[in-house]
RNA sequence: GCGGCCAUGGUCUAGUGGUAGGACUUCAGCCUUCCAAGCUGAUAGCUCGGGUUCGAAUCCCGAUGGCCGCACCA
């Protein structure tokens, strides 16, 4: 059994994680985050909103995964995230049908139609690669899960494949609520659908997955941010595409350092690889499993300016994308302004409002429309643009419209001189994504958190997660079954949970098998409760014991002081044995 | 989507054309009283659908799921 298999095992086993609709065989890409899985990811999403939402100050949205057709028209997932396909009749085996051409003729075949990809099939008698057998037509897989919206034929919609579109298409409703400044920032944690074809990696690649996604929008020419300068100094495992052209690995560099050489190209996106770090190694992701890889120039979307994935080193799967850190650029915001005709800009307001002077005609139309009839406002606009120009004065003008001249008489019109104040210029903002897979966060956190050892001769399996992570922080558990012993439990457990703690507890079976059943759901802390807790003649009354999930050392401390401790536990990450003091 | 291998209680597994077995877990009781101890008992299983057969968990076909290889991974 491999280290995936094992912890999958004690995932299903401990109610973490296990397959979905089993009782009808299971779907492949869809797995049940069980009672213990479900919390764990609560707890890594509170953390994650505790970053994003009250550190960096940005604001959460929640929008409805079905939408309409002309979301994913404008986004361009309609259109290209389908993949042409041809399947060999002889062999049954599938290709990309752009990739076969791109093999057999000097042609970009990224940029050709089905309809060309076909011609040039037909036309160079192309067969299957593997047999030589004859394919099929070229045909779209799109992997968007469609629907229809209300009855009948309904309308076209799909589930969507990225929360981020939901953001980009409130766009002009968030730059109102970020009061129509930028920077801002708005991000979503939601589900996401793809219909892969092969989701074969268990819960490392699924149809429906939780991403947490953060859209940035930014002045393109302000690209900055002004807290990098305290976290400069950070160093991450980076690997450049430039690297990874020269076969080279990961190298530790500050964010400082690569932002100089030229391998971030600004503070904003060196300072959001340092936050994303600052999540992954709050799950308890070692530094040694966890790198930075930049993108390389054919791996990146045709409008990412740049990306770059944080990945992890997984047992089975090796290095695993878990974080995609993008610049979209403005292309998002220009795609839904274009589709929708709706202003998705924002406004660079100038230091000082530029006035001009503006010269325009005003016009006696009361004379001009009757006489010039449909040449009317063809001939306003041209005056007005001479007037601009200043090529008018007051007198007679002739105006070409449409070949023929007509002419404005003197007294028709008045030459008027305004000042205009430019506030800022308009333009497009840019778009910065990091964009978390949750569910492999999750799994990389578990398997991390996986260890097993041998004591007395028997295995111990222990999930160490972090400690405030943990689905379940605390449990209580009586000695022994002695009513007494059952009574403080439940007792002290009542008050734990009064502070917000999720209680375990466990009264079934000697105290050794309860640690055991506490350290595989990961457990960092159990109270135990004692003899001696309720013996009031034993010196020790009224105390019970702390027993630590890593160390499994323990320490005595007052009933009255368990609410306190715990939460220096396991809050703050105090030492047990300071605790005991 | 294709090919190969596979599918037995919660978990890990044995098994055979004729009553499905073990270990661990879980639950109850006894015992024990700080790290999966012991004893007794209990719950619980042949992925699903067809076919062959007197009889199918076993053989055949299909579906679903898993693993490996190919392909795919915006």
């Amino acid at each position: 059994m491999d280290l995936y298999e094992r912890v999958i095992e004690l995932s299903r086993r401990r109610g973490f994680l296990h397959p979905s609709f089993e009782i009808y065989g299971g779907l492949g890409g869809f797995y049940d985050w069980g009672p213990r899985g479900a919390r764990l990811l609560e707890n890594v999403l509170d953390l994650w909103r505790q970053l994003y939402v009250v550190e960096e100050g940005l604001m959460e949205v929640s929008t409805p995964t079905i939408m309409p057709r002309r979301v994913f028209e404008a986004s361009g997932h309609l259109e290209g995230f389908v993949d042409p396909m041809v399947d060999c009749e002889g062999c049954g085996r599938s290709f990309r049908a752009d990739h076969l051409v791109d093999n057999h003729v000097d042609l970009v075949a990224d940029s050709l139609s089905n309809e060309e990809l076909q011609e040039v099939i037909d036309g160079e008698e192309l067969g299957c690669p593997e047999c030589g057998g004859p394919l099929s037509e070229v045909y779209d897989f799109n992997l968007m899960f469609g629907t229809t919206v209300g009855p009948g034929r309904g309308q076209e919609a799909y589930m969507r494949p990225e929360t981020a579109q939901g953001i980009f298409v409130a766009y002009p409703r968030l730059y109102r609520y970020a009061r129509e400044r930028l920077p801002f920032g708005a991000v979503q944690v939601g589900r996401a659908y793809r219909n892969e074809v092969s989701p074969r990696q268990g819960v490392i690649r699924l149809r429906e997955f939780t991403q947490a996604e953060v859209e940035l929008f930014v002045d393109p020419e302000e690209k900055v941010h002004d807290g990098f300068d305290r976290v400069s100094h950070r160093k991450l495992n980076l690997l450049s595409s430039g690297k990874q052209l020269d076969g080279e690995a990961a190298e530790r560099r500050s964010l400082r350092e690569a932002v100089d050489e030229g391998d971030l190209q600004n503070t904003l996106f060196a300072y959001h690889l340092h936050v994303v770090d600052r999540f992954l190694t709050a799950l308890g992701i070692p530094e040694g499993d966890l790198r930075y890889r930049q993108h390389l120039p054919d791996e990146r979307a045709h409008y990412a300016a740049d990306c770059w994935d944080a990945e992890v080193n997984l047992d089975r799967f090796g290095w695993v994308e878990v974080v995609g850190l993008a610049d979209r650029t403005d292309y998002d915001l220009s795609r839904h302004s274009g589709h929708s005709g709706r202003d998705m800009s924002a406004l660079r307001p100038l230091d000082e409002a530029r006035e001009s002077t503006v010269r325009r005609v005003e016009v006696d139309m009361s004379s001009l429309g009757p006489r010039l009839r449909e040449d009317a406002s063809p001939v306003v606009e041209r005056l007005n643009e001479r007037a601009a120009a200043g090529e008018v004065d007051g007198g007679d003008v002739s105006v070409e419209v449409e070949g023929s001249t007509r002419v404005v008489r003197g007294e028709e019109y008045e030459v008027v001189e305004e000042v205009e104040r430019v506030r800022g210029e308009t333009f497009t903002p840019h778009v910065i994504e990091p964009s978390y897979g949750v569910d492999r966060a999750v799994y990389a956190m578990l398997e991390k958190a996986f260890r097993s050892e041998e004591v007395e001769e028997r295995e111990r399996r222990v999930v160490s997660l972090p400690r405030a992570l943990a689905p379940v922080p605390v449990a209580v558990l009586p000695l022994t079954d002695d009513a007494e012993m059952r009574h403080v439990s439940s007792e002290v457990a009542r008050r734990l949970r009064g502070n917000g703690f999720v209680v375990e507890v466990d009264t079934s079976g000697n105290i050794g098998r309860r640690y055991r059943r506490q350290d595989e759901i990961g457990t960092p802390l159990v109270v135990t409760v004692d003899q001696v807790t309720v013996d009031p003649e034993s010196e020790g009354h009224r105390t019970v014991t702390l027993r630590s999930r890593d160390s499994m050392e323990q320490v005595r401390v007052g009933l009255e002081e368990v609410e306190a401790s715990v939460l220096r536990f396991v809050q703050d990450g105090a030492d047990l044995a300071e605790i005991g003091e």
